[in-house]
DNA sequence: CGTCACAAATGAATGGCATTCATTTAGTGG
DNA sequence: CCACTAAATGAATGCCATTCATTTGTGACG
């Protein structure tokens, strides 16, 4: 965050209002990775509801006007958090690991780090791969150890696919509320939902999440690995 | 005929404006199913963009703060929306197939309503189930089915969250750009990434995004089945 | 050394949005 | 018959993203 203190004279007291006059500073004050750094900092400190181009410029110090020229749009915005954020995801284990450990170290990890950003789920998901340079590192990092893992190259775009849409839905569900599956009244016309339910105890939603989640990426891995010994035997014999 | 068309004098002449005086009606306008059906049409039409309270009032003819005597937010249309589309999935197949295909169906089903009506699944992931019965109807009937082919209680939530939180990621992918891979100008620095997915050749993202699902939703029944062998192997010393 | 195009800021619109409120009218229960 | 409440209108309210005219500084070109 090198951009921030240079206009503003006190950074010590609390200045309200971008003083500053119109025309074009003698440096400029804003550019893509400032106010990246400035959206994900407003974001962790105030949700996403309270994520508009007018907070961001006044966190910046500028008028929200001044954002247009660096970003086109708050979908913009949104999309460089997102690509940071992608670069926070763990993909280390892919150079170290086998294969099924790595999968499993960066579905966890991915999850974790979109499960406090899910608003960003609906950008993502139908983004270009092009717009998004972290992104697109991730995605060669896994591609690469699912290769040298014996994977036909055919199914690895797939399986990047599944998993990636299972730890988007996992995501959310990270933050339902606790009581989601709570039928209240109508638990008597849903008696085995209402049993399944109460069979949990009284662990927790979080926790739960956690259980479903590991539940279906162990699934995922052990039915992937199936593909790989098919590969791997379909070219032992050619 | 007195008390349908009564308020409209001319049905066959487009009326633009909510022709109708101040006060409360000779008989109600409006009510939650109305609304309900009204929303679901817009949104059909015209997308979710074009979903607007304003919009929906001139589609029922009425004044937009009507509404909110009958819905306290547009998030609640959204909430009577889903819970109506979720009405349409199709859990016949835990009647009358084996668990492993019922399973199958009932994804396939859940992905296709829900591919259309992505904006919704925000809402849905965190919604309470009590808020949704229809929701919970659903919930049930997989349950049963689950239960009888002989599932772990403890098990049948869990498996349940994952399988939803991977037809939820999933759908997005339906609605995601033909282009989404095409790494552009850097497809040199991601060597592995981009044969992956020159390797897939020119069937079209909608396909690809089918055989994704099919791969990650086979990988699930699959590692479910395990599950259910454990369970009924425990049963059967005990 | 001047000037000219362009970059980067301000501040004042603009139009759309969900939601609220005062008001009007009509059924309903005591 | 009267008070209460339900259900409509229409006029605000406040917030939002985005645009535009304007001002000011920079750097390139002649």
């Amino acid at each position: 965050m090198p951009a921030a203190t240079s206009a503003t004279a006190d950074p010590h007291r609390p200045d309200a209002k971008p003083r500053r006059r119109a025309g074009r500073p003698p440096s400029a004050v804003l550019d893509q990775d400032g106010i990246t750094a400035a959206a994900l900092q407003l974001v962790r400190k105030s949700g996403y509801d309270a994520f508009t181009m007018a907070a961001l410029a006044r966190a910046l110090n500028v008028a929200p006007s001044a954002l247009y020229n660096h970003v086109s749009s708050k979908r913009e915005v949104l999309v460089l958090i997102q690509d940071h954020l992608t670069s926070l995801v763990d993909v280390s284990a892919f150079g170290t690991e086998p294969w099924d450990q790595a999968v499993r170290d960066w579905a966890w990890s991915y999850r974790a780090v979109f499960a406090r950003h899910t608003p960003l789920i609906p950008v993502i998901a139908v983004l270009p791969v092009a717009d998004a340079p972290k992104t697109l590192a991730m995605y060669e990092a896994v591609s690469t150890g699912l290769r040298r893992a014996g994977f036909p190259q055919q199914c690895i775009v797939a399986a990047i696919v599944a998993l990636e849409s299972f730890v988007f839905g996992s995501a959310y569900d990270v933050n339902a509320p606790a009581d989601i599956f709570a039928s209240g009244s109508m638990a008597a016309s849903t008696p085995n939902f209402s049993a399944a339910v109460d069979s949990l105890g009284e662990e927790g939603y979080a926790h739960q999440a956690d259980v479903a989640f590991s539940l279906g990426l162990e699934a995922l891995i052990a039915g992937f690995g199936a593909l790989r010994a098919q590969g791997r035997e379909a070219r032992s014999e050619a």
